[in-house]
DNA sequence: AACTATTTATAAGA
DNA sequence: TTCTTATAAATAGTT
């Protein structure tokens, strides 16, 4: 009945594990104890056995110890994870916002509320960008009034023929144009499209957006 | 030199109080290892010292037993609060996606490109829009033109006759629209800065989102 | 679970 | 703090 110091590795014997386990738990457990106890320390302490059973002790209260833990050793793995999304979120956030200055901008341009800055080349292309919003609204217009029955009259047949007219780029003030050394400038809205294209691109990269994707998808 | 056994209570003496807290937490710490070795067992074990000193072990990592733990206790105290500004910045996403959707829509209006369903007064509002935006370009291209120190040709004199009789709501389609049951409508910049500063407001109550505001605020 | 020979931890002193 | 040592406490192996 010689004892011998143990080896310090895992005990293969099952049986001998799990009556170790209990033994030196309950020692571990009241030495936490006395310890808290004996120097006013905050403890926490957390064991899982092989099988998964849960044992825990907290001087004070565990989510204060595990609060106060985090805080001291900046270890924000767990913080880390909503933060991450957080941080996506965020991003998320100042890619819109970036998206709606450009598109409140161009708002704003389009009714002449901020022209400065503006070269001739640039007022030029926002006039026919606003030329051929125009007679579409004209056409759009006329198109109801047909719609509603009433036989247009005279006046609207006349404009319908103007309107159509403007959208060809043929109404006098589009000539006028040309005479101030106006290259003709590409569709507006393809350049338009091709940058709205980029930033949904970016935003596309965040996961956490998809959804919010979903919604902005139908824009383009 | 008989030693006794102490009594369990917190020692009074702060040097001997900190000499035992030192022998006796280095004694938990081998115990904890042991435990975790010899019997397979996941061990966390946080230790503050009364004067705040953090020490701490896991068998595994920290996070991964407090997460095991977490599971088993239902404790979500923790993940609530970063769950709560995650909630925060996706609502403010959804505000503001909101917002673009409402501007690009807005945008493709006046672009002529999505007038289906508007009915008469409503393209009617929007033709007015277009044509002061048109007849102020107009003049801002003329006033560009005069700054560059050119003088205007005889036919721009003529377009800034034009542009602004237009903004006067004179033109000969704006008497057109007359004729279409269309009464006066109230200025169409009024009402979409009204409905802007709603959701602005609406935006502001996010704390989490002030910065974000910050480059929004001057659209307003 | 209880016993007990031993090892281990540690209180007190230096 | 660290070391020393007497002694208390924990526990491995056994019943």
């Amino acid at each position: 009945m010689k004892r011998k110091r143990i080896e310090m590795k895992k005990i293969d014997n099952r049986a001998a594990r799990q009556v170790t386990f209990s033994k030196r738990r309950r020692g571990l457990f009241k030495k936490a104890m006395e310890l808290s106890t004996l120097c006013d320390a905050e403890i926490a302490l957390i064991v899982f056995s092989s099988t998964g059973k849960l044992f825990d002790y907290a001087s004070s209260s565990m989510q204060q110890v595990i609060e106060r833990h985090n805080l001291h050793s900046k270890n924000l793995s767990k913080m880390d994870k909503p933060s991450v999304e957080l941080q996506r979120a965020n991003s998320t956030n100042t890619l819109l916002s970036d998206e709606i200055v450009g598109k409140a901008h161009e708002l704003r341009q389009m009714k002449g509320e901020e022209l400065q800055g503006l070269n001739i080349e640039e007022l030029q292309k926002l006039e026919q960008l606003l030329k051929v919003g125009l007679s579409r609204i004209s056409n759009a217009k006329g198109a109801q009034l047909m719609e509603d029955n009433q036989q247009p009259t005279q006046m609207e047949n006349q404009l319908n023929i103007i309107t159509h007219v403007i959208e060809k780029g043929q109404s006098s003030e589009s000539m006028t144009n040309n005479n101030c050394r106006s290259a003709d400038p590409p569709q507006h809205q393809d350049i338009d499209n091709s940058l709205k294209l980029g930033v949904t691109e970016l935003i596309l990269k965040d996961k956490e957006s998809q959804e919010y994707m979903e919604t902005l998808n139908f824009l383009y």
